[in-house]
RNA sequence: CGCGGGGUGGAGCAGCCCGGUAGCUCGCGAGGCUCAUAACCUCGAGGUCGGAGGUUCAAAUCCUCCCCCCGCAACCA
């Protein structure tokens, strides 16, 4: 049984979550929801990065304790995440020095023995008032913009990874012929394959305790601190316990290694990264899905125009499955996609109560008045057995917004034959069950591909519906046979059960 | 010539890799049905697929050049 470790990003938690940080969760969870339903074993990780220079400066804006801020704000991602119905296993919290420090610090140290570590000179434009430094590029005539003043050039010790050293062998593992990292999209990794032909540099590693003092000492040097890299990244071994008496490392080495993350860090997590790895002897991820951003109404979510959209909105007006499909259902994975309440509205209505809740309640109901035996005959399936070929390839393929849609075309199709058949007016009794029933029967293979968009609704539909498997659905071991997928495989299945309306008006905004 | 993405009916998007009736959602017009959450179905109006060349029997789809929009351009996650 193949075994698959997928983590995501791990989030800053600066201010409190918005719409790009549930995108990126609901597809990681889509993802192991369906690795789970073909039969693979799945950890998800997530977590949040709680160190930094920009923790401290907020955590001190705000006149409290960095530990204070990410104290706050790092279980409003946890709840929300929960809230979401994303599966995941473990969340890391990169100030634990218990759970993250120990795996951190052993890899520094595994890095440093192995010769890719070297102390240097960083010299650079050091702004007092950001306490932190900046680049020329962010200056105006000379001065920082925000506190207009001229900052100084320090210079001050720091360790370097030596990254320039694995320029060919990232090159040789990204390659997207006979590489074994594969970036997904494709076309998403265009941009950082002609990065790599620019060369490397090699990276800072580490910060004067002065400069950062909010995070991970560096060992044996109680003036140093790490910098994000060694730090953030290494989150994804610190779940597994990496380099301690407890690590789980089977979910490392005998697994398959996903890492699902947005466009702006594609680059380190395509690059950095597994050099780190390399350069410790650790086995590289096999792939990298790269997705876009989120717009707001097609614009740039941003608090001084005033249009973030705070996800808990969503959820309290919609509900969980209604967002999950969204997400799902209008972005194709590693594209940009917008959010806007008008949209969300149209394709409620439209999708999900018009299509979806309203066939599943016009077949129910009419079978309910028949008595709500089911039989399922000769009459021609209006499924196409295609679909699920279709679907199956969609979610192989990553391509999740082209699988959801298979379902509602299904969907679709069903309405027409619905009307086509003039089901309603079907005189003999025997026939007008069988008819229904195969409108139920498509309904249960409906819900069955959903279950990893929207499992709630997956599962309320096949308890109106009343399948055998009902209760088992939401499992983590509910797997997907290829009986489940067969037409008419549910021989106990005699009876449906009682309709209600799955997704209810909601007013308008 | 820095890199990447985009420019498709009123709006938002898919199709482009593997050329061959231009598709989806919303909106608009007409009709059907009345089982169903005033939902469902059918038909219709509306597009020189950014522009110009080229390849081809045939291009939204391949090639070349140009224009416009967005992101990135390295230590900022």
């Amino acid at each position: 049984m193949p075994r698959q470790y997928i983590h995501t990003a791990i989030d800053f938690p600066n201010a409190a979550p918005h719409m790009g940080h549930v995108m990126e969760k609901v597809l990681a969870d889509v993802m192991a929801r369906w690795f789970r339903l073909r039969g693979d074993e799945v950890r998800l990780h997530v977590g949040a990065d709680e160190n930094g220079i920009k923790i401290q400066q907020t955590a001190e804006a705000l006149g409290m304790t960095p530990q204070e801020l990410v104290d706050r704000n790092s279980p409003l991602f946890e709840q929300l995440f929960r809230r979401l119905n994303i599966s995941f296993d473990t969340f890391i919290r990169t100030s634990d020095p218990k759970r993250h420090w120990p795996t951190v610090v052993a890899l520094w140290n595994r890095l440093k023995e192995g010769g890719f570590l070297e102390k240097r000179t960083y010299a650079g434009l050091y702004c007092t008032g950001c306490e932190r430094f900046v680049t020329e590029k962010d200056l105006v005539d000379g001065l920082c913009p925000d506190h207009r003043q001229r900052p100084e050039a320090v210079k001050e010790e720091n360790w370097f990874f030596l990254l320039s050293r694995k320029q060919d062998a990232m090159k040789k593992l990204l390659h997207p012929k006979t590489g074994t990292y594969k970036m997904v999209p494709s076309w998403r990794g265009n941009e950082v394959l002609s990065f790599l032909e620019g060369g490397l540099e090699d990276v800072s590693f580490s910060r004067s305790k002065e400069t950062l003092s909010w995070g991970v000492p560096v060992p044996d040097e109680p003036d140093q601190v790490m910098y994000v890299w060694c730090d953030n990244l290494t989150s994804y071994l610190s779940s597994l316990g990496f380099f301690t008496d407890h690590e789980m490392r089977e979910w490392w080495d005998d697994a398959e290694i996903t890492d699902v993350i947005g466009k702006d860090i594609a680059r380190f997590h395509a690059i950095n990264w597994p050099a780190m790895l390399q350069c410790a002897g650790v086995k590289t991820p096999e792939r990298l899905l790269i997705h876009g951003f989120i717009t707001s109404d097609g614009q740039k979510m941003s608090k001084t125009l005033g249009n973030v959209v705070v996800p808990s909105d969503v959820l309290d007006r919609y509900g969980v499955d209604p967002l999950r499909f969204y997400l799902s259902h209008e972005i194709p994975v590693g594209n940009d996609g917008d959010f806007s309440w008008k949209r969300f509205g149209e394709l409620y209505d439209a999708k999900l109560r018009n299509q979806l809740g309203n066939l599943l309640n016009r077949a129910l109901v009419l079978l309910k008045k028949e008595g709500g035996e089911m039989k399922l005959g000769a009459a021609a399936q209006a499924f196409s057995p295609d679909s699920w070929g279709r679907y199956v390839k969609a979610m192989n393929d990553f391509d999740y917004s082209v699988a959801i849609q298979e379902a509602f075309s299904v969907v679709a199709a069903s309405n027409q034959g619905f009307n086509d058949a003039a089901v309603w007016t079907i005189a003999d009794k025997a026939t007008k069950i069988e008819t229904l029933s195969a409108f139920a029967e498509i309904l249960r293979h409906v819900a069955l591909m959903l279950l990893p968009f929207m499992p709630e609704t997956a599962q309320r539909m096949s308890r109106q519906l009343n399948v055998p498997y009902v209760d088992q659905m939401l499992d983590r071991s509910f797997v997907l046979t290829d009986e489940m997928k067969d037409w008419g495989s549910q021989k106990e299945w005699k009876r449906v059960g009682e309709p209600e309306i799955l997704f209810p008006p909601v007013e308008c905004k």
